[in-house]
This record gives C-alpha cells, sequence and structure tokens, in this order.
RNA sequence: UGUCCGAUGGUGUAACUGGUAACACGUCUGACUCUGGAUCAGAAGAGUCCAGGUUCGAGCCCUGGUCGGACAGCCA
C-alpha cells in the first residue's frame, strides 16, 4: 500500500529507460550525453537539458558524456567552451574524462561518407545552394532529383576528394546522400552531407576544408560513443528518421532517440538568436548581466545551482509545448535562499529617526540571529545608536487601520532592539516633504529583556547611521514587462517590450557586519529581499544585486 | 490535399496492464511569529479539446473531427 502510494512517478523517457532495463536492452546500462554547439553561452533552458540527461546518468548508475557539436568553424570559438564547460560545472554536474568533440569524429565521419558513396547512397551535387532550396520543394510539394544524383561511384569518389584537396571554392558543392526526393519529410530529400567552407577550426585547425553538416554528425556522434539513450528537443523529431537512415546504411550502434520540450519562461526569451540581439545590441550589459536567463547571468543575480537544479526536476519532462510561469523559478530561488543565506538589515529608502531620549553618544550592540532556518549559522552584534535610518515605507501619516508600522500615535519594534514610539515629524516647509522623525524609545522593552514582552504589531528593520556602511544596491526586476515577450505590436519585436524599470540602482545603507565579503555571497535584507554580492564591488562601495524579493503580502494587498 | 508531434484546474506535472481526477506553483482564508518572511491549517478552482463507439465502467482503448506546434539553412 504504502510502497504503491509512495512510487515516484516517471517521466515518459524514465518510463522509457525503466521498459529498456526491464527487457535488458543495452546489457543493462545507460548512457547519455549533453550536446551544445561551443558559439553561445547557456541558459536556463540548457539547464533544464543537462539536469535531465546528467540526472538520468545519475539516476540508472550510467554515464553522461559533454560532447561539443562543433562541426560549423564560421560561428564557434573556443570562449564559449570554457563557459559552457564552467556553468555546467557550476550546476554541480561533471563528465569525468568523457569530454568530447564531434569535431574528433571528422575522420570517421568521413570514412563514413566514402562508405555511402561506394554503396551507392551519396554523390557529389554541384547545385547552387539556392538551386538546392528550391528542388528540395516545400512541405507539401515534392521535390525534383537533381541532374547530378546518378553520377558513378568512381566520378563522386573523385570529386569528393578533389572537395577534401580544397580544389573547389566554397559552395560550388556538397555531398548529398541520395534517398527520396519525393519523401512527405523534407529531411530525406537528399540532405547535405557534407559542405565546402574553407576556415579554419577551433580544434583542428586548417587540416579540413569540408565539414560535415550538424545532421550527418550527430547520430553518428552518438552511436560512436555508444549513447543509449540520445534526448533531444522537439524540434529534432523530424530529423529523426534521417539519423536513422544513416545508422542503417552505416550498419552502426543505434542510439535511440527521444524529443522532449525545449523550456518556456514567462517574461523572459529563450533564443539564442534574441539573447544575442539583447547583448549585442547592448539592451544589457553583457551575456552575464543579472537580467539575462543565462547560467552566468543567474549566477551572478544570486540563483544557486540547488536553486536551478530544484526547479528542474519540478517543471517536468514531456512532449507538450508549454510556458512555465517565472514565479515558479523564483519560488524555488526563494526556497533556497530561505535556507542558506544569512539575514542583514539593510535600508534602500532612507528616513531619518532620531531617538529624543537616547543619549547622544551612547552606542549599544543588539544581537541578532543570523539565520533563524540555520541555528548553526550562529549570532552576530549589531550597533545601535540614537540616530536611524528606517524605511520611508515604514512610515506612514495617515495610515490605514491595516498599516501595522510607525504612525502618529503609534509604536513598532526595531527588529532585535527597543520599542519606539512615534513622537513627531519635521517636515521641508517648502516641500512638505517629510525630513525626519523624531521617536522616542522604551528603555524596558529590549529584546531580550523582561519588558520585551510587550507586544506590539509591527517589527521594522533600521540601521545606525553612524555606523552603517553605504553600497549600491541594484534593484533587478524582470526584463520584460509582458509575459509572452514576441506578443509585440504591430510592426515591433519583442525588445519593445523591454522593461524600462528592470535594473534601478540606488544607494542603500547596510549595517556593518557585511563588511569585506565575498562576491557572490547571499544575503537576505530582512524583509526586503535576498541580495548578493557582485563583483563590481570594492572596499570603499560594496555592490548589491537583488535576486529576488520577498513575498510581501503587505505589499500585494495594497494593490 | 503533405509528414510528424501534442491537447488534463490560472500555470506546470501526475493518475500502475481501463475503476470514477492527484501534487506543485499561483490565488484566497485563518493560526503563529521580534522578518506583513518562514512555518502550519484550510478553501476555491478542471470532470480531462469535440463527437461518436467499445465496456458494468474511459483522461487512458477505437473511429472521425477541431485546435496548436514542428519541418522547405550548404545553422545546430
Amino acid at each position: 500500500m504504502d510502497a504503491v502510494k509512495n512510487k515516484p512517478t516517471l517521466n515518459f523517457i524514465e518510463a522509457i529507460i525503466d521498459a529498456d532495463l526491464a527487457e535488458g536492452k543495452n546489457e543493462g546500462k545507460v548512457h547519455t550525453r549533453f550536446p551544445p554547439e561551443p558559439n553561445g553561452y547557456l541558459h536556463i533552458g540548457h539547464a533544464k537539458s543537462i539536469c535531465l540527461n546528467f540526472g538520468l546518468a545519475k539516476k540508472y548508475n550510467g554515464l553522461c558524456n559533454l560532447r561539443f557539436d562543433d562541426t560549423n568553424p564560421l560561428t564557434e570559438e573556443v570562449e564559449y567552451i570554457e563557459s559552457i564547460k564552467n556553468d555546467i560545472r557550476w550546476l554541480g554536474f561533471g563528465w569525468e574524462k568523457r569530454e568530447y568533440y564531434a569535431s574528433d569524429y571528422f575522420d570517421t565521419l568521413f570514412d563514413y561518407a566514402v562508405r555511402l558513396i561506394k554503396k551507392g547512397k551519396a554523390y557529389v551535387c554541384a547545385l547552387k545552394a539556392e538551386e538546392v532550396n528550391t528542388m528540395r520543394g516545400a512541405p507539401d510539394k515534392p521535390g525534383k532529383e537533381s541532374p547530378y544524383r546518378n553520377r558513378s561511384v568512381e566520378e563522386n569518389m573523385d570529386l569528393f576528394a578533389r572537395m577534401r584537396n580544397g580544389e573547389f571554392p566554397d559552395g560550388s558543392c556538397t555531398l548529398r546522400a541520395k534517398i527520396d526526393m519525393t519523401s512527405p519529410n523534407i529531411h530525406l530529400r537528399d540532405p547535405i552531407m557534407y559542405r565546402i567552407i574553407h576556415a579554419s577550426h577551433h580544434r583542428t585547425g586548417n587540416k579540413w576544408c569540408i565539414y560535415p553538416t550538424y545532421d550527418f554528425t550527430h547520430g553518428q556522434s552518438d552511436s560512436i560513443e555508444k549513447i543509449t539513450h540520445s534526448i533531444c528537443t522537439l524540434e529534432f523529431e523530424v530529423h529523426r528518421t534521417l539519423y536513422d537512415w544513416y545508422i542503417k546504411e552505416l550498419e552502426l550502434f543505434p542510439p535511440k532517440q527521444y524529443e522532449f520540450a525545449r523550456l518556456n519562461l514567462t517574461y523572459t526569451v529563450l533564443s539564442k538568436r534574441k539573447l544575442i540581439e539583447l547583448v549585442e545590441g547592448g539592451y544589457v550589459s553583457g551575456w552575464d548581466d543579472p537580467r539575462l536567463p543565462t547560467i552566468t547571468g543567474l549566477r551572478r543575480r544570486g540563483y544557486t545551482p540547488e536553486g536551478i537544479r530544484n526547479f528542474c526536476e519540478h517543471i517536468g519532462v514531456t512532449k507538450r509545448e508549454t510556458v512555465i510561469d517565472i514565479e515558479m523559478l523564483e519560488y524555488f530561488i526563494r526556497d533556497d535562499l530561505n535556507k542558506r543565506a544569512n539575514r542583514v538589515m539593510a535600508v534602500i529608502n532612507p528616513l531619518r529617526v532620531i531617538l529624543t531620549n537616547y543619549p547622544e553618544d551612547q552606542l549599544e550592540e543588539m544581537e541578532a540571529v543570523n539565520n533563524p532556518e540555520d541555528q548553526g549559522a550562529g549570532t552576530r552584534k549589531v550597533p545601535f545608536s540614537r540616530v536611524i535610518y528606517i524605511e520611508r515605507d515604514d512610515f506612514n501619516e495617515n495610515p490605514s487601520k491595516d498599516f501595522f508600522r510607525l504612525a502618529p500615535g503609534r509604536e513598532v519594534r526595531l527588529r532585535y532592539s527597543y520599542i519606539i514610539k512615534y513622537e513627531n515629524v519635521v517636515k521641508d516647509e517648502k516641500t512638505g516633504e517629510i525630513k525626519e522623525l523624531h521617536c522616542s524609545f522604551d528603555p524596558e522593552s529590549k529584546s531580550g529583556m523582561a519588558g520585551s514582552k510587550r507586544k506590539v504589531k509591527g517589527v521594522i528593520h533600521w540601521v545606525s547611521v553612524k555606523q552603517a556602511i553605504s553600497a549600491d544596491v541594484r534593484l533587478y526586476d524582470r526584463l520584460f514587462a509582458k509575459p509572452f515577450p514576441d506578443e509585440a505590436d504591430e510592426g515591433k519585436d519583442f525588445k519593445s517590450n523591454l522593461n524600462p524599470d528592470s535594473l534601478k540602482v540606488k544607494t542603500c545603507y547596510i549595517e556593518p557586519s557585511v563588511q569585506g565579503t565575498k562576491s557572490l555571497t547571499h544575503y537576505q535584507f530582512e524583509r526586503v529581499g535576498y541580495f548578493c554580492v557582485d563583483n563590481d564591488s570594492t572596499e570603499e562601495k560594496p555592490v548589491f544585486n537583488r535576486t529576488v524579493t520577498l513575498k510581501d503580502s503587505w505589499q500585494k494587498k495594497k494593490q
């Protein structure tokens, strides 16, 4: 009964693996791979794939390779390889020595191509790119056969060798598989296997001037690595038949491909092309801009690997194309940070408060709990004196009945300190702006004292003006103002939906305990949100990035 | 008039070889609280795209539709 009840539900891929294992396929082995192309930075969508592939290997006691699909020297760069490896490691996954490159297989792939030529299953086609495209037909129209389709094996062998030798210019000819120009699946209409690109490759240098296409590379690479479950996104579903065709004609180990739906999130974009546009167009500060859904951006924003992994585990894996509410991601990062981030008091919109009955030169140290969720985190001392800052929002001259904070005639508790009472407000005579507040404190009410038992409805955070250190806070918000950025007005694109308030920089005042902390350290600014130290921090001017706000039911109520 | 894929509360996922829809996020109550945080308790919210059929019984099986997506790079 309990066993049934607690039976973990499987995603469709796990169900397939379970069945395969039950049938004794692949000698009981599970071998996956994560195959990025080194032409951009990884984002949260890749994290889903990474968690899936590495996660499956871990769950089934198998292995997961890292393989760079580097078949296009025109767009790929070493810079990306390092960032990709770095991001995967940061997410908590490793591939030991199994770091492979499709380019490692160029020789093998060339041999495979020769084998197909000899079988009469491939030919060198001298059609121009444009001609190839038009003759391919359309989804609902069959294609036409290339006039070069029936060249002899000898002629094809000779031509292919000459392609390799660099006798022909880029684009002059290609090697094509001879399949079926009338196939309802366009990918089977004599697909290109090799193209001529006189460019140096980041790994093979100038050894090659012909490069295999992704379609002629991916399946065989999986096969060479003995990948048992080749997991990819939905758009490759229609390619599967082609991969299977190559494998069958070449008589190679047959990996099985399964496709799942890629991740989509509200209020952001996850396409490489759009991300590049934002970075290169200067809409953000770079690939690691904390507003971007890139792994490096999320890391800088203060997201944790655990938070991201939990998110990936909970969104599931299916073939349905869906859009996940960004709130889900935010929930998982709050959930994780709540457990690990030390609390600290910081005031972002300061309002000066003078405690009129507190001695001018007195200084006290208040004991504060670092993390109520983690007793092991200990306590710290927070300096307290006559003049403090509180948040402007924590005072209201004309409060409603459900406002719990400071107001005329009311009291509030200063967290880890005294209960204070409103006395009067000082305003700018001309503008009417509130300059400062005069309050009195109750000496018997200090936290921990007998008199502190008194209940006050509100508790607010504060910082002693004299000891506070000032820092820049970067208040990040969602990158886009609309949940579906692509839904733009006529003639405009997703960039027109960028949120103009996605970043606000302010000076804030923080208790001195944060002095000198390392970058990427996570904090919760009590009652405000989670923040993390940015690498731009200096000794004189610390910089904090807001990861995510705290859930705020008062804020919600006001709206 | 093509091929392939998909369709379950607002969102995402689940429901063992058919037994009468569950979990998470979100929302709303309430309790508790020196974070209007966290936590705890509870509620509302779908009858599973539609129409037939098989069956004692269908989200699961069959038939036919509808809607949505992918595919026409010498990108991956």
